[in-house]
RNA sequence: UGACUGAUGGUGUAACUGGCAACACGUCUGAUUUUGGUUCAGAAGAGUCUAGGUUCGAGCCCUAGUCGGUCAACCA
């Protein structure tokens, strides 16, 4: 049963307000604008999910539309990676548009403002009209060609286009209000002279259209109904429906541009020109270095469509600024992968296990789990031998109760295969550890039936058998940044704040001989380690494994940290005297949770409430029959409490009669049922 | 000295037209576990930026503040 009550965003919101007050559902239609300039990130990831899934919600059309009017910064290389993420985290869009289709119809809007003398060609250099603009708090001044006679615009215009002037020499600017409180209403521009060559429109043009023209445009020509965007283009929106107002059609459809806060997360950056700088100083080795909130580097470090699409589901939307925890992240990352990802040894950090009493030579092939959260997924093989390694942490010769690992005369079970006991170590002269020598107990096999294979032992490890190990390359990665917001601060960029050690490479890491056959599209757990994925810097023989992210280690963390134990002394702990609640409060408070109770539960709950009705008087709950119908919880513990009321010989007052009769019609089952057991 | 905008536990979001602060992550217990994982049970943690006001009742309304963000590219 799912609740039909599930709390909307205010984008959504706004949809459906705008639905209730007429606007036809079936015209609904959003778009995702990007410009092919650079690669997107998780912070897009936000404005895809939403837009994408405002489609999905309510069936209608998503454009993909590339915002393509500048060409000097755009290329089509971003243009197919930006389709290919999207692809990948499982969208479609209804059409595949780019602004650069629209550039005649935008021309010749343009032309018609001229004529009606709301834009000008100013010739002025980029230092005067900016000097001219004003600043915030003062108003601008008119540019001396404002004026100009429309003949001598339309004609020089022409000629901008025609290419008969050099880039930076003439302008088409709307004319609006020089003073205007809002920066982009003081004559904005329209058109500029850029001689580049197009990704799609090639050097069939000259003159290119700016942002605030071409977008809401845009939106009008693809019948856009509601334009999400970034709270940095608030101020915008002014304009937006300035240009709007000037070609629209009034039997069309309006686009109606709303804004949202980008998503920013914690420990890195979310801009293109700061992850383009990353890049160009090789602070990373490219848009798809694993340790980048790119979507291509997520995708290349193990990340699933399922996680970030989780995670954009589950961090949500709204209007103020924020930084999310990339703990939020991980956790989406990790449901998800503990489900799909095999499971499979591998050991980081080597040293030798020698079994004394295990015959030489020989080799047992074991089964492993593949995994335990689906029972259906089977087993696969592994080879066992005389020799093995395991994890270097996961020794100490002598070590307290709390390390529940191997270590002289503590057993531990290899994982789904026998129990050893650690006997001796070997050192070397300098006294480093070289070998352990342990004995196992050839009747603890796992699955075998055996007593000594039902023992408990403390602890579980992993190993691979050194004779048949393949080794790989492992790359661990850590966070970019040392600094929750490394941009964020006044006196330092966020390139002072670069993790030194973010990328760690083991050359030889030791494997489990499945792990041969791994595919590059699928996510593997490292047993106890973490998840780990094929990089496609995997040749045959040479393989490259990305730790996706790690387990969660309680292990770890009580080790890491007995010092800040508790950050904050915080406030004394004594507890406040609690207030003892009236009864008639304990029912609104029960009542609030009985929604989310069924059975016995459920039962207890009610008669919970019919005690504390006791204690209540029917003036007391009188006000409470107007508790509004959302609130179902209370409403029932309301309902129960009168019928105890009403039980005890209370009278029946009208209002009661006529809470009774709306509960009766209720669209809640139980709410409903509790009515009809007072009638 | 401007305009616009925002402020809810450590973090991110909820709370329909005012009805007595919810969900998730994180943290901490305990149980289960052949992964110190998973799962399960539970706990702590805010009284909603401040000060007034309206109201039976305010996170939602009003007034005045405080603090944060955005805005002056021929970028988007």
């Amino acid at each position: 049963m799912k609740e039909a009550t599930e709390s909307l965003n205010f984008i959504e919101h706004i949809v459906e307000e705008d639905l209730t007050a007429g606007f036809p559902k079936e015209k609904l239609c959003f778009r995702f604008p990007p410009e092919p300039n650079g690669y997107l990130h998780i912070g897009h990831a936000a404005s895809i999910c939403l837009n994408f899934g405002l489609g999905e919600k309510y069936g209608a059309p998503v454009n993909l539309r590339f915002d393509d009017t500048n060409p000097a910064k755009e290329e089509q290389e971003y243009v197919d990676a930006i389709k290919r993420d999207i692809a990948w985290l499982g969208f479609k869009w209804a059409n595949e548009c780019y602004s650069s289709d629209y550039f005649q119809q935008l021309h010749d809007w343009a032309v018609q403002l001229i004529h009606q003398g709301k834009a000008y060609v100013d010739q002025q250099s980029s230092e005067q009209i900016a000097e001219q603009k004003g600043t915030p708090t003062s108003p601008g001044t008119n540019s001396p060609y404002r004026d100009r006679p429309v003949a001598e615009n339309l004609d020089l215009f022409e000629r901008m286009k025609k290419g008969e002037f050099a880039p930076g020499t003439y302008l088409l600017r709307a004319k609006i209000d020089m003073a205007s409180p809002n920066m982009h209403m003081r004559d904005p521009i329209l058109y500029r002279i850029i001689h580049a060559h197009h990704h799609r429109t090639g050097d069939s043009w000259c003159i290119y259209p700016m942002y605030d023209w071409a977008h809401g445009e845009s939106d009008y020509l693809e019948q856009v109904s509601h334009s999400f965007c970034t709270l940095e283009f608030k101020a915008h929106r002014e304009l937006y429906d300035w240009y709007l107002d000037q070609i629209i059609d009034p039997k069309k459809l309006r686009p109606k541009q709303r804004e949202f806060a980008r998503r920013n997360l914690s420990f890195t950056v979310m801009s293109k020109r700061k992850l383009l700088e990353l890049v160009q100083k090789n602070v990373v080795s490219g848009w798809d270095d694993p340790r980048m909130p790119t979507i291509s580097g997520l995708r290349r470090r193990g990340y699933t469509p399922t996680s970030i699409r989780k995670f954009s589901d589950v961090a949500g939307i709204s209007k103020r600024d924020n930084v999310t925890d990339v703990s939020l992240l991980e956790f989406c990352l990790r449901e998800d992968l503990n489900q799909s990802a095999t499971r499979v040894m591998a050991v980081l950090n080597p040293i030798k296990v020698v079994l004394q009493n295990y015959p030489e030579g020989q080799t047992e092939i074991l089964h492993l789990e593949n995994n335990p959260e689906k029972a259906d997924t089977g087993t696969h093989e592994v080879p066992f031998s005389r020799e093995l390694y395991i994890e270097r942490e996961d020794f100490k010769e002598e070590a307290d109760s709390n390390f529940f690992r191997l270590t002289i005369g503590q057993e531990v079970r290899l994982k789904s295969a026998y129990i050893i006991k650690a006997e001796s170590v070997i050192k070397d002269a300098a006294g480093n550890l070289l070998e352990i020598h342990c004995s196992y107990d050839p009747n603890s096999r796992s699955g075998s039936g055996t007593d000594a294979s039902q023992r408990k032992v403390k602890s579980t490890i992993h190993w691979v058998s050194v004779a048949h190990a393949i080794s790989a390359e492992v790359r661990e990665y850590d966070r970019l940044f040392l600094d929750e917001s490394p941009d964020t601060h006044e006196s330092k960029s966020y390139m002072d704040f670069i993790n030194p050690n973010s990328l760690k490479v083991i050359k030889t890491a030791f494997l489990e001989p499945h792990l041969g056959q791994a595919n590059p599209n699928e996510s593997y757990q490292f047993q106890r380690l973490g998840y780990f994925t094929l990089d496609p810097d995997s040749k045959a023989g040479q393989l490259v494994f990305n730790k996706t992210v790690g387990l969660k280690d309680n292990w770890a963390k009580q080790n890491a940290a007995p010092t800040n134990k508790q950050a904050s002394p915080a406030k004394p702990v004594a507890p406040a005297p609690q207030e003892v609640k009236s009864a008639l409060n304990e029912i609104q408070y029960i009542g609030k949770k009985l929604t989310n109770l069924s059975g016995d539960k459920l039962e207890d709950a009610l008669n919970d409430i019919r005690k504390q009705a006791e204690g209540v008087s029917y003036e007391e709950l009188e006000p409470l029959f107007a508790t509004a119908s959302k609130k179902v919880g209370t409403r029932i513990a309301v309902l129960v409490a009168l019928s105890a009321l009403l039980a005890k010989g209370t009278p029946k007052t009208q209002a009661a009669s006529e809470f009774i009769a709306s509960c009766k019609s209720d669209e809640s089952n139980t709410l409903r049922e509790e009515a009809v057991k007072i009638a």
